[in-house]
DNA sequence: ACCTGAACACCGTTCAAGT
DNA sequence: ACCTGAACACCGTTCAAGT
């Protein structure tokens, strides 16, 4: 058994330069280390030994940092994978949901502030090759991976809860009591597919989601 | 022309009792005369004369708060619409989109707290009732609702923005260039497909997205 | 039992004033 | 020119103390 080295939270690797990538920077390895929720202009400033003002010169706004640090986050990505087309796809889309899983609230800010660098760029060139290596045309395959793209988005940040992972169950309780308590006069398909509704480990249906989004983009054509 | 009558910021239609649906009102009133933003447990406390901490006497937290501000919003979705049940599909999808484009942030609340009130369990059995008229099996329609509505509230939330709308059009600005400035080189098809992934209208974008997710569902059997 | 004043522990952003 | 102290205008939530 190794021995135990006492690390004090204190302790940083070094205080980064006071420049945009410093900055970016500091802000991943607190996000790392504390959450989103920490990754606050005032956080940063007081890990760089200065005041809020000062970060202002370097970035626009926290919706502009947060992006910023997306966009590094994307560089974890697994763009490769085996298989055929579809399947390679889906691992590419995988990867990118459970990435942002990682940090549900960084999925919600992505909604918003749509990234623009290089690991995103990349990922969407890697997406528009997989879909024409399956033959669907062109532009049904640049609308669909906005929509492929939201969708992982979106699937990572409904798991955004302030803090409290109890709330998440009781909310999930709340609508499967709501669903088996409906009355069957006002709500008979409510009530007939409960169980359906609420059916399935996220991992199938994740699949299924991704399987139905490509059979959609592949047979809808472009007005 | 009607003679104008001066009427004070402050006049208000009589306060609502400290309950949990006078809450719900004045966060309904503060919402439509001032946005989301200004929706906070402080500035609800003020309007009805006490502090904040009367407010979680019956409301758990802000975001408890938020869906049942949705879920009384959701009371505006048109549910009926004309034509065959594709074209009533949409139409209520479409209409369910509207409503939270109103207010994004409330979108963007949506996608972690989902509601489970009245409106939204109504709008749900309207949904699967049109799946079932088109002859989509009960399990795919069950699974599918739910992408359905997440796309349009995933949509809804992406016009999220703080407060400033001159940003929205910078961060499109960021991604045009961005596209237009990649390397053929590396990212052949961004290049190639750039127009492409920025063509049509958001009415043609979305109308196009619904009948992609109404085609996937349709088609993809679940496991 | 029901309610709430006051406090705790924070925020983002701006701008006048420094170096 | 570059940087920042201090201020402005707020937050959510808790809890001890009141009625």
């Amino acid at each position: 058994m190794r021995s135990r080295v006492p690390v004090s939270r204190r302790e940083r690797p070094a205080k980064p330069a006071l420049t945009r990538d410093g900055i970016v920077a500091v802000a991943i390895a607190v996000l790392r280390a504390e959450g989103l929720t920490k990754v606050t202009m005032r956080r940063l400033a007081q890990e760089l030994d200065t005041g809020p003002a000062s970060l202002y010169v370097y970035v626009a706004n926290t919706a502009e940092l947060h992006a910023a640090v997306l966009d590094e986050l994307l560089g974890d990505v697994d763009l490769r994978g085996a298989g055929g087309w579809r399947q390679r796809l889906t691992g590419v889309l995988t990867s990118y949901t459970r990435v942002l899983l990682e940090y549900p609230g960084l999925a919600r800010s992505a909604l918003t502030a749509r990234p623009s660098g290089e690991h995103y760029l990349r990922l969407v060139e890697t997406l528009l090759a997989l879909l024409d290596e399956g033959g669907v045309p062109a532009a049904q395959a640049a609308w669909g991976v906005d929509v492929l793209l939201q969708f992982g988005t979106a699937t990572a940040a409904e798991h955004a809860t302030r803090e409290r992972p109890a709330h998440a169950a009781d909310e999930r309780d709340a609508l499967t009591r709501a669903l088996h308590g409906v009355s069957p006069e006002t709500h008979p398909r409510l009530r007939a597919l409960a169980d359906s509704l609420l059916a399935g480990s996220p991992e199938e249906r994740m699949a299924w989601c991704f399987q139905m989004l490509i059979n959609g983009i592949s047979g809808t054509p472009v007005p």
